[in-house]
DNA sequence: CATGAATGAGTATTCATTCAT
DNA sequence: GATGAATGAATACTCATTCAT
């Protein structure tokens, strides 16, 4: 590990997030200690704060990590997709970040990703003392949403949209259609159910936005 | 109020939670400190370990209430309302726990109460110290999609919902647009996009789920 | 120990800041650990903190504590005291809290105060971040001045010391020959010596100002 | 600067010295870091630890450094002056650290340089963990004083200072109204009364030592 | 010689909870 | 029932110092 290479810093605060990831999403912000996360990785807590001015910062790194992924994601499934594989088994499986595993009936979260509500506690207390943060978070959010309402809009165009459908509801409303599922997965309904209502409501949505 | 009154240990409990919901909902579970809560109604930290084994417990009786309150509101609404009803402000703003003030422009959340989102997401951290928890609010969770189940059942019955319309789907399905729109809430977005989102897709799923 | 009595409090807090004297002066601020303050009082660290926000205000309150014990000590003896008196054994054993033991030989500090110069390190370090804090401690130390110019002040108007002397600069010398003096003991020069040229210096500055 | 060159070492020993200056007098021992000396002096914390052995090490020299650079001055004006020049202003200027400005009225304290009560201080506390360091900084206070004790002895033995007088006395007590003074600079005392007083002081002593 | 990543011992501080009065 | 002083376990964070490269 030569740690005088160039962008060796930059790999360590990866290495860190990556690490830090399992825990904040399995146990939660306040459960999550330093200690642990740096047990994990083999290093000592002082190697961490090299990196992260505080636990704070450390989280919002690895909250961003996760949301510039999941953005990657949509990005990648809409540039290959049409409006109807939105109802689909794939998107879903994406978006939810579920795994499928041998035997359809054992879904697994990846754990090298987890749900995004698992953090919104700790987003929403921590977003009250520290209100730039709120900005951000925000801009992430919308930046999420027009992403999809440049698509809905593309489609539009081309006249698989209805011209009287106004696609940034639209795609405010699939996002928050998914966000609420999540948090029903947490909530421990069966994700077989909140596969199927997915992809029930989706079509719904569709049949009434898309021209026939 | 005389402390002989049989139930002055249930009206005290009351107050309590009442006051609490105040903390909860706007610092967090964490931010919220016992010693404020028992400073805001002038007692002593002592008084309200009268009635709550711990903060854990207070805040789950919080919760409850909470939780009671707002299912009681959607059974008033649904029994006095038609399917199409949903996709009205009125029922977003009960649902929304939006207050109406004077000029439409300035609309508030009511600061008794609190968007619901919050409780998810203090649960799913809770939850997994206190496994036998997690019953409970799976619970309460799928009491609300029941009781909106059976009602658009009903309406199957008569006819007025199509025949293969997965009523329990559509359910879980509103619900969760619903809980993800006041997720966006609190990331900040426009309460006027929010309901117009909610007027928009609601309209679009029911077009797809009433009889013609 | 009553500890519902009206003034337990502020009591509570005495205790503290007498017990806390003693390890602030024998091992300075840095050196002295909450937790021993604690364990010396034979209570938890948590008990302190019930009444002092921080080590800085219990080491602020400590210091208070110090310098007004020491200005009444200056106060009381010059009211029964000449100028003269200011070169004599006397004044020089209370103002450098100087207990005489059986032998002339063994000469002890006080444990009970302590040399305040041993406390500036600690001011000068903690003035800098806390300007607020400044502005109180020049003020104590003016307030010293001021006490005993107003002390010559009123010799000079009974003729007893010359016209042309400025007794504001009189006082201030004669305080930071004290000061001076202070540091030279904890450099380590013998008691002796130290307590000889007070005597020798004040003499000398007193000959030239006091009236033949 | 060759690396071969023989006295690479000691010069660059003495540039930390002279950048640890600004820093331990600004901020005193305990919030100076080695990694902001470092810092301003370009280059990595290791390389400091090549010429010190530790931080108390490196504080120790910067100590001795300011005193011999403070003796060097003292004894350089004492060969070229005459006891009454000490209750001059270019004495006081000199011993203070002081630099005049264009204007009269705006006096600033050489930031190259700093009170040295705020090393005596230091040591206070540095000198009860390495007790042989308290020997040491007492030889380097006899130092200073017997160096001004010869220059009154030799004035005396010229018969300019009465026979009685005790000159070791009179150098400790203006080498303590000095140090005593430079503590009321730091408590924010206007410098110009600083000055008035050490005029005024070191006058009336001179006139009780001299010969008339 | 120089670097700077890693160390790890050290500590102030917080707060839910208890219990003597 | 009520009080609030005391508890004590729990933890984030600091920084002088070391050492592999």
């Amino acid at each position: 590990m030569p740690k005088v290479f160039p962008d060796y810093r930059e790999e360590a605060k990866n290495r860190v997030i990556k690490e830090s990831v399992k825990f904040f999403s399995e146990k939660g912000y306040h459960k999550t200690k330093m200690a642990e996360i740096a047990d994990s990785l083999g290093v000592s807590k002082g190697a961490i704060y090299q990196y992260f001015t505080s636990k704070e910062e450390l989280f919002l790194e690895v909250l961003k990590y996760y949301i510039e992924y999941t953005q990657k994601e949509l990005i990648s499934f809409l540039n290959q997709s049409t409006p109807e594989d939105l109802s689909t088994e794939e998107f879903f499986d994406i978006m939810f970040n579920i795994e499928q595993s041998q035997s359809v009936e054992t879904l697994t979260i990846l754990d090298r990703l987890f749900p995004p509500l698992d953090f919104n506690l700790a987003i929403s207390e921590l977003v009250k003392s520290n209100p730039s943060m709120k900005e951000e978070m925000t801009k992430y959010y919308m930046d999420s949403i027009n992403i999809m309402t440049k698509y809905f809009e593309d489609y539009k165009k081309k006249g698989a949209i209805k011209k009287n459908i106004d696609t940034y509801s639209l795609s405010m409303g699939i996002t928050s259609l998914q966000d609420g599922l999540m948090a029903a997965m947490q909530m421990g309904i069966e994700i077989s159910e909140i596969r199927k209502t997915w992809k029930e409501i989706t079509k719904m949505i569709l049949k009434s936005a898309l021209s026939e």
